[in-house]
DNA sequence: GAGTAATTATTGTATAGATATTATTTTCAC
DNA sequence: GTGAAAATAATATCTATACAATAATTACTC
């Protein structure tokens, strides 16, 4: 019952074609510029037709690993862009996770007249948005002190949502698609409100997160969340392919 | 010219078809939970072969917009996880994209005997690592202070790099693969060493990455780097699919 | 030799079917 | 009704083939 690799060869044999090929890439035994067998030596290898180690070798490709060109053929890809998967914590199963109990408390609750957002240095035009601070609390000590605004005009629903019991965030999770998010990640000292909200002396290092989600173009929600820097950290991980990380 | 998300359909069957199913899920139209079309309706929506929309249909699922199940059918998935593809900064391209000039200052460089590493409280048996503490300078003021050890048992190369004008990270990437990294992100108040390698004052916060790369279970390399808090954030963004971010 | 055209190797896309696998639904026995 | 067995619907995989697109190579011309 080790905990190690799993060695077992996948069921498929699409899937099979690809472990091994990674296998070879992640072994090192093919390095970076390296030329890839073609299809159809491979398909003699395997035994098997060219539409099964496509769809291999399609798979691999479209994770980055290797590159394919027509003619060209198929090559180890160059080291890859240097970006991990970064786990946004859902901060009350973060806390739950420590054995803490998780506390929430909205401090302000309003509706904001449009173009008064500022955040990220861009003046966009955002329309009318209602803006909700709260505190998120780890056995009753603040950790986290979350500025949300969500725009109305791209989620009416807001409007009436109940933030009492539950936050923002996860609320927005569960009823708006989205399309895109960008999140910055900063380390501030904490400022005369995140002072007094987070209880912390003036000028500890606080992590900030402000994260702007869109559908389309249009921007649904702002959240400049500022963690106690010796409460939280955030981790990233990346393992090269989706499957084997 | 506008820069707005572009509206030409993919030229291949299989990708418009995708694209289509994706655009009504992120519309809203088609909702978490929702059942979508079976292979067999899209294949006469679209007259073409199931294959193809298979292909459509089971790249969606690879990216975890879908969830496919044989005699079930295909759902739209559950709000996904909260995760995000984060830019590790290659610090070089970084500081040139702002038109500073990049420098990079080797401060110490040794062997370390095993053993003598605790980074990230765990106590694992490392083996001999050479150890690089460098700064990188942008316009010749330090914004960044890296703590690295490469173990040597892992990478035998490393003992022999030159790493006087080209600094670790580059030289790794480029020479060994890996798979797997876990990045650990904190904000710190500058200790007394960023003090003095960075020219701020006592405290300021700082942000932390911590980056620990494997390949399969043997630590490659740990490195330590410590940010300016004002001169450098990570930002990450998320587009629900690789493609239509 | 330099430039151009023809050839060829390699991947990309698509079709039409066959069989396997699996979860649901229905049927049947009791 | 309850539980087991059979039918069914859906995706998953695989084959064999065809043609398209593209880039490297070769052949040819001047």
């Amino acid at each position: 019952m080790h905990d190690h690799a799993p060695d077992v060869r996948p069921a498929t044999l699409h899937a099979r074609i690809r472990a091994e090929v990674e296998a070879r890439i992640l072994s090192g035994e093919w390095k970076p510029g390296d030329r890839l067998p073609t299809e159809t030596e491979l398909m003699a290898r395997y035994g098997c037709s060219r539409m099964t180690v496509n769809k291999a070798m399609a798979s691999l490709a479209a994770t980055g690993l290797i590159s394919r060109n027509r003619r060209a053929g198929t090559v180890v890809a160059r080291p890859r862009v240097h970006s991990a998967v970064l786990n946004i914590p859902d901060i009350r199963a973060d806390i739950e996770a420590r054995g803490a109990v998780y506390g929430y408390r909205p401090l302000l609750d309003e509706l904001r007249p449009p173009c008064c957002v500022h955040l990220g240095a861009e003046g966009h035009h955002l329309g009318q948005s209602r803006f909700v601070r709260s505190v998120h609390l780890a056995d009753d000590s603040p950790v986290l002190i979350e500025d949300r605004h969500i725009f109305l005009d791209a989620v009416p629903d807001a409007a009436f949502a109940d933030f009492h019991g539950e936050p923002p965030g996860p609320w927005l999770l569960g009823h708006v698609p989205w399309t895109k998010a960008e999140h910055r990640i900063a380390a501030i000292a904490a400022d005369a409100m995140a002072t007094r909200a987070l209880k912390v002396s003036s000028g500890t290092p606080c992590l900030l997160v402000e994260r702007r989600t869109w559908r389309g173009e249009e921007t649904l929600t702002i959240a400049r969340q500022v963690f106690r820097g010796d409460a939280f950290d955030l981790t990233a991980r990346f393992g090269p392919t989706p499957s084997g990380g």
